[in-house]
DNA sequence: ATAGCCTTGACG
DNA sequence: CGTCAAGGCTAT
């Protein structure tokens, strides 16, 4: 089976990875132009004193999937406003230069009961020829566990592992020419090959597949790049506004996100700010704002006064959901003791940039940290809850995303404690714009000023999670990504199925160039549509590409 | 891998 | 010193 992915499994991942035929849902996101937006208060020309971390190169991704879930719980739909942060740290490691340490957590894997099939990446060709997974998936004729295909790929962050001791891990892992990074760790390798994904799993019946980024072994032929590798998953969603129901937060159509990609940060350039440098300029734009706006700024439109509710929210499917901290009349603490909009849970605090419980905070932390991609082999609409959330991580951490939650919170650098600097703004869902009356755009900072124009959504924010739901074609969907998204699921056809495929007519004109081997060639800004403050590659075909999105002959896969 | 609990550390 | 969010640790 390895060897070759019947058709069928691949057409099935293709479909869980990205469909395009299908209308639906999922969507989209970055795009190649990237505005600028201006960014309330944010300013990076120096960063403020802490160094605010850098918010991790796996942020930048694209990660599409999408999950439904129907029934169960989430359901939070509709109305939630929706808080944006943006990144804007470039928080250097400093310090931790001296204290390498053993990325402890790493450990193995353990098992358990889902069956994850293990891809290594990098061997090579990325995927090559077949794709890979693994061998023991099989059909999914009726895959009852979940499904999950994980694509790892080196943790970040991971001082140990890495040569440069001093380097910031991002800079170390990058390859010298390319500016990808090439590390392998052995580790993580064994790690996902045997554990991690369960490589082969125990179980012969995986749904899920496990991919693993790195490559550590072989792979001699190509150079490694590491990226995360966030699958483009188009629903099959049924139809958007399900889609949208089922996600906690549905923000289709608004754009969401904003971002302000700023060229500030050149990868290239590490800024290695102290933390403890001070700089007003920025002004950072912490959640604390947010709280503070929700809990002692009376003029802010979330009703302070309600906090001794202490009531939940519940929307109309009986759901609560707390993505956003920022509706009218809603209190922190109503937020608070609102259900995890990802699985249900308790909550237990805001995290990366939403309210959400412990488990969901560590899911997504260990995800974008251990660089981990999942994807979803059964139509990425599996449910999550407190039962299932375990059960499919990709469906998990596409209601991540969905909800809010952002992928550049995650330091780069791993410090620990401060305070983030992100860009945050709140979206006010359209229902709810036009309560809060705040400009058309509907957005708020945390301090619940309107944010400053925010054109269409970047890349960035997009695909950090902020409002992917935008069907692929729809206007607001940057070209890009577009591409990208079309492009994203071929990565599972080998390279005679591809042109197959494209002898046959079925890839569309914008995806083909893609297809033909190209020398991805580094460039200078971070701007990509998937994420302005990673490096990109610009492809011959002038297409940009940020690094986590790999290129490799005819098939192209995302790391992010 | 998960998730609860602990430690950090900028801010106030 | 308290708060809070981000990372670390570790028993399952
Ligand atoms: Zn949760
Ligand atoms: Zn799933």
């Amino acid at each position: 089976m390895a060897a070759e992915m019947s058709i069928a499994q691949a057409s099935a991942a293709a479909q869980t990875v990205a469909t395009p035929a299908l209308p639906t849902t999922v969507s989209a996101t970055a795009s190649g132009h990237h505005h600028h937006v201006s960014v309330t208060a944010v300013n990076v020309d120096e960063p403020p004193q802490r160094a605010r971390s850098a918010p991790h190169p796996a942020a930048a991704t694209s990660h599409i999937i999408h999950n439904g879930t129907p029934d169960v719980l989430d359901s939070s739909d509709a109305e939630v406003a929706r808080i944006d942060f943006h990144s804007v740290n470039m928080r250097s490691k400093k310090k931790r230069d001296d204290l390498p340490r053993p990325m402890s957590w790493e450990g193995e894997l353990s098992d358990g009961e889902r069956d994850v099939m293990c891809v290594d990446e990098e061997n090579s060709e990325p995927v090559p020829e077949n794709l890979s997974l693994p061998q023991t998936k099989q059909t999914l004729s009726d895959p009852k566990e979940s499904p999950v295909l994980l694509i790892k790929q080196p943790p970040i962050g991971n001082y140990s592992l890495h040569s440069t001791p001093s380097n910031s891990p991002v800079l170390s892992q990058r390859h010298p020419v390319t500016g990808v990074s090439i590390i392998s760790h052995k580790d993580l390798m064994h790690k996902s090959l045997n554990g991690g994904g369960g490589g082969m799993p125990p179980t012969p019946s995986p749904d899920s597949a496990v991919h693993s980024a790195y490559s550590v072994f072989s792979s001699p032929t190509h150079s490694p790049l590491q990226q995360r590798h966030l699958a483009l998953t188009p629903s099959l969603s049924r139809n958007n506004s399900d889609a949208s129901r089922s996600s906690c937060c549905s923000f289709g159509s608004v754009s969401a996100v904003s971002v302000s990609p700023t060229q500030q940060f050149s990868p290239t350039h590490s800024p290695i700010q102290g933390r403890h440098i001070h700089n007003i300029h920025s002004s950072p734009l912490h959640h604390n704002i947010l709280y503070r706006s929700l809990q002692e700024d009376p003029t802010i439109q979330y009703s302070a006064d309600q906090e001794p509710l202490d009531e939940p929210l519940e929307d109309k499917t009986g759901l609560l959901h707390s993505s956003l901290p920022a509706q009218p009349g809603i209190s922190r603490q109503q937020l608070i003791n609102s259900p995890c909009p990802i699985c249900g849970d308790k909550i237990s605090g805001f995290h990366y940039g939403i309210f959400s419980c412990e488990s969901c905070k560590g899911f997504f932390k260990r995800t974008v940290q251990n660089r981990k991609n999942y994807l979803c082999l059964r139509g990425a609409q599996c449910p999550v809850t407190v039962a299932t959330r375990k059960k499919c991580p990709a469906c998990r951490f596409d209601k991540c995303l969905q909800c809010g939650m952002k992928l550049e919170a995650i330091r780069e650098d791993r410090t620990r404690g401060g305070r983030s600097t992100y860009q945050c703004s709140y979206s006010l869902p359209p229902s709810l714009a036009g309560q809060q009356q705040l400009h058309g755009d509907s957005r708020l900072t945390p301090d619940g000023q309107p944010v400053i124009k925010m054109e269409p959504q970047d890349g960035a924010a997009a695909s950090a999670g902020g409002s992917r739901r935008i069907s692929p074609g729809s206007k607001g969907v940057p070209l890009l990504l577009q591409e990208i998204m079309d492009v994203e699921h071929l990565w599972h056809y080998s390279e005679s199925e591809l042109s197959k495929l494209s002898s046959e007519g079925r890839l569309t004109r914008e995806v083909q160039p893609l297809l033909v081997p190209q020398t991805p060639t580094r460039i200078s800004s971070p701007i990509c549509a998937i994420s302005p403050t990673i490096d990109c590659t610009k492809l011959s075909s002038g297409a940009r590409v940020c690094r986590y999105s790999k290129i490799s002959r005819s098939t192209i896969k995302f790391a992010c």
